[in-house]
DNA sequence: GGACGGTGAAACTTCAGGTTGCCTC
DNA sequence: GAAGTTTCACCGTCC
């Protein structure tokens, strides 16, 4: 292969797109790091194959296998995207990408930082918020895929990637790269990212899922409550200044606070607005006020769901399902083209079924056919399939499963919370449990053991494989027999913290007298909901407490704010 | 002649992001 | 638009 003819002009580099590597080499060589902007996470994670590929000798080849080491050990068992980074981290190339575990991100992050990592190579992630500066940062790709199809990033964006460039304090100088193919591509590219102006930031205030949510929580903390005071926030925001046309959006405000009066959010009285108990509550968890009525709206029907002797897997797949289509839930798991069979027929099997029923009009079919994925995909995280099956299966990443299950959690806490406020304890206990069972990603029969510190899924599915399927069960089993089954190290730590054996220089001793530092609570199934129970009891005295105070204040004419 | 494996061209498919929200110990 | 993946036709080899 030729060597590549970089010609330098202005401050881009004409160069074609498999000379990145060479140009990598050239800055790491001299001992500096680099920063690679890629389009997609494919490709970001293949730029940093080839890097790593490319190079043939590291420095610090000890502390980057350690480093490895702990990037494959973040999941287990490790997947497929984890052991990919971890063969590059051996090179010091790393990938960065919305699909890597919050810890793996740190971990590049922080050993990128430090130095030990040269290269990064990433999706736009890297771009904003992060301070992570290189001396040199490649943009290898300056379009980005849309629904019209491959369109430059904005001017803003394409800044924010080459401002990476240079080490402030450290290095006078820094260097971006932007790859092109033409002379006539080049010169596009200076005109309109170097010299043309950066996009306007316009108020998207007007929106109204955010207008509805700003307005519940401005009313809620009583910072505009009457018409007047609402007309003269609004005249004041960036929105208003760069609109000018206030008619409209006032028509969209008493529009949107007609909904929250239906919604019960808020009530009024001569042109004055106050949050309801419940409206609070809604604005307090941050909740879309359209998610908060669609999820008041169909309690009753999920309580009776779960009002049976026995409820089914089909029926969590229901709540599943259900919570799945909240707002919150966006954008949901893509349903890739060889997948489209599959959900076309679930949802004729199960469409009618479901407590959300489709409504053309509202939504359309492929996202109905997402809805489904998304509950499959939360549904086996919580049959215990590994995060790999996972993955390999729907073709995602960790991360995006991460952040959709905090996602999911949080607005099953939000339901649970609306289930207490409207007195369905057994409803929200049975929520509480599902959380748990989110929290761990397991099934209902090792939700004792992964209660236990230092137990988590994988663990806790082998003690109850081994016939260990409580806390107890932990403190009569042998040390060797848990040994066998967990490892020597966690073995030794449960049973130095729970059981009536520990070990001392190696030998195990028996006792009744060592104190124990119990950190770890027996429960098993009905201790559970009796747990469950007390806590609902405790909160629910604490609320009546609250309401108690709130009607003696409000009786004092004071006025009250719920923070 | 049929089964199998290797190869390469053509057709098909996919493509970024990730706050905050809550609770408890 | 580009890169990656899958499909398919074709060819050579072996039994």
């Amino acid at each position: 292969m030729n060597n590549p003819k970089i010609i330098e002009s202005n401050q881009i580099l004409r160069t074609t797109k498999e000379n990145f590597v060479d140009l990598t080499l050239n800055t790491i060589n001299k001992g500096k790091q680099v920063l690679i902007f890629n389009n997609s996470k494919n490709s970001s994670e293949a730029t940093a194959e080839k890097v790593a590929i490319a190079i043939k000798r590291v420095e610090n080849g000890k502390e980057l296998e350690i480093l490895s080491n702990k990037i494959l050990k973040s999941l287990s068992p490790p997947t497929k995207q984890c052991r990919r980074l971890a063969k590059c981290i051996l090179k010091g190339s790393a990938f960065h990408h919305s699909g890597l575990t919050g810890k793996q991100r740190t971990l590049v992050e922080t050993n990128f930082k430090s130095g030990l990592i040269k290269i990064i190579s990433s999706t736009p992630t890297l771009a904003a918020g992060l301070n992570l500066p290189a001396y040199k940062v490649i943009i290898k790709d300056y379009k980005r895929f849309s629904n019209r199809g491959m369109q430059d990033i904005p001017v803003l964006e394409f800044h924010q990637m080459a401002g990476r460039a240079g080490r402030p304090g450290k290095e006078t100088t820094g260097r971006s790269v932007v790859l092109v193919k033409s002379e006539d591509e080049k010169k596009r590219v200076i005109k309109k990212f170097i010299f043309g102006k950066p996009e306007e930031i316009l108020s998207k205030l007007a929106v109204e899922p955010t207008l509805k949510m700003y307005l519940l929580s401005l009313i809620a903390m009583d910072m505009i409550n009457s018409k007047d005071e609402i007309k003269d926030f609004f005249k004041n925001t960036l929105y208003a200044k760069q609109y000018g046309d206030l008619e409209e959006l006032y028509y969209k405000v008493f529009k949107i606070l007609q909904t929250l009066k239906t919604y019960k959010f808020i009530d009024s009285q001569d042109d004055y607005y106050r949050a309801t108990r419940l409206g609070k509550r809604v604005s307090e968890l941050y909740l879309n006020p359209d998610t908060a009525n669609y999820f008041l709206e169909n309690m009753e029907e999920l309580k009776e769901l779960f009002s049976k002797e026995r409820y089914s897997s089909l029926d969590t797949y229901k709540l599943i399902h259900f919570v799945t289509n909240a707002i919150e839930m966006r954008p949901l798991f893509r349903v890739l083209k060889s997948e489209e069979d599959i959900y076309m027929s679930k949802i004729s099997d199960l469409g009618d079924e479901m407590v959300t029923k489709y409504d053309p009009f509202e939504m359309d079919y492929r996202e109905l056919m997402q809805t489904f994925k998304t509950s499959d995909i939360l549904q086996d995280w919580i049959i215990e399939k590994s995060e790999d099956d996972i993955c390999e299966k729907y073709k995602t990443t960790p991360g995006e499963l991460n952040y959709k299950l905090s996602n999911f959690d949080w607005l099953l806490y939000c339901l649970e919370q609306f289930a207490q406020l409207q007195k369905m304890h057994f409803f929200s206990n049975l929520i509480k449990k599902l959380r748990i069972r989110f929290k761990h990603g397991v099934k209902e029969e090792i939700i004792s053991l992964v209660s236990i510190k230092g137990i988590g899924r994988v663990r806790a599915r082998k003690l109850f494989t081994a016939s260990i399927k409580t806390y107890s069960d932990i403190k009569k089993v042998s040390y060797r027999k848990l040994e066998e089954v967990i490892g020597k190290a966690v073995a030794k730590k449960l049973k130095d913290e729970i059981g009536n054996e520990y070990v001392e220089n190696d030998k195990i001793v028996y006792t009744s007298s060592k104190p124990t530092q119990i950190k770890v609570r027996e429960v098993s199934h009905e201790e559970v909901d009796e747990m469950v129970q007390v806590h609902v009891g405790y909160q629910k005295e604490q609320h009546e407490q609250i309401i108690k105070q709130e009607d003696k204040i409000e009786t004092q004419n004071t006025l009250f704010r719920f923070m």
